[in-house]
DNA sequence: TGGGCGATTCGCT
DNA sequence: GCGAATCGCCCAC
């Protein structure tokens, strides 16, 4: 089995971070699977919650890196990010997409949805289908309830525009996993 | 296959 | 008050 990542794994560049993470495993309390797309943020990127300074809502992004930031979107969908850098920088990486592969009937139940490509196929669908809420905002990811591990070899990655966002668009800071069905919408060839 | 839209909460202006 | 790092449903093509 992989080695489990450790926070010092967070402590870099979110831009050499976020591709890293494709191919790596995310379990929470047991369910889970395989990272197969991210989302970078940086605070000096205007699409950043961090862009414009603390708030209570970001804090933790302001923290120390290897924790997790939770977040409420459109009022209804949780999304989950990894903070990176040194403490301070206030970048993360948002977890868009997961090939789910363990605790099948758990996101099933969660999802109430039949379809395993629709489980995880995008950063609120995964919440759901994982557990995540805002009582989790915060939390060390190399601790229970998460379970994190490095990939066991390099995937071949995608890279194009994030999603979502109305500012700084064109930014191609959204990585993916070459081929993988289970992402929240195709890369433009 | 893809565009339009409503749902629903809350941080920030 | 506004609008958002989204999703699922409905409709047209």
């Amino acid at each position: 089995m992989p080695p489990r990542l450790t926070r010092k794994f967070f402590d870099r560049s979110v831009h050499e971070v976020a591709p890293e993470l494709i191919g790596a495993t995310l379990l929470f309390n047991g369910a889970g699977g395989v990272i197969v797309e991210v989302e970078a943020y940086h605070h000096t990127d205007p699409a950043a919650h961090s862009y414009r300074g603390p708030t209570p809502r970001n804090a933790v992004m302001f923290g120390p890196p290897g924790f997790s930031y939770v977040y409420r979107s459109y009022g209804i969908h949780w999304c989950l990010n990894f903070v990176c850098e040194a403490e301070g920088s206030a970048s993360a990486v948002l977890i868009r997409a997961l090939e789910p592969t363990a605790g099948l009937a758990a996101m099933r139940r969660r999802r109430r949805l039949p379809d395993e490509r629709a489980l995880c196929s995008g950063p609120g669908k995964l919440a759901e289908a994982l557990g995540v809420t805002i009582k989790h905002n915060g939390l060390p990811l190399d601790r229970p309830p998460f379970e994190l591990r490095a990939r066991a070899t390099e995937p071949e990655i995608v890279k194009g525009a994030r999603i979502g966002i109305t500012k700084a668009v064109e930014l191609p800071w959204r990585y993916g996993l070459k081929g993988s069905k289970f992402l929240s919408k195709p890369f433009k060839a």
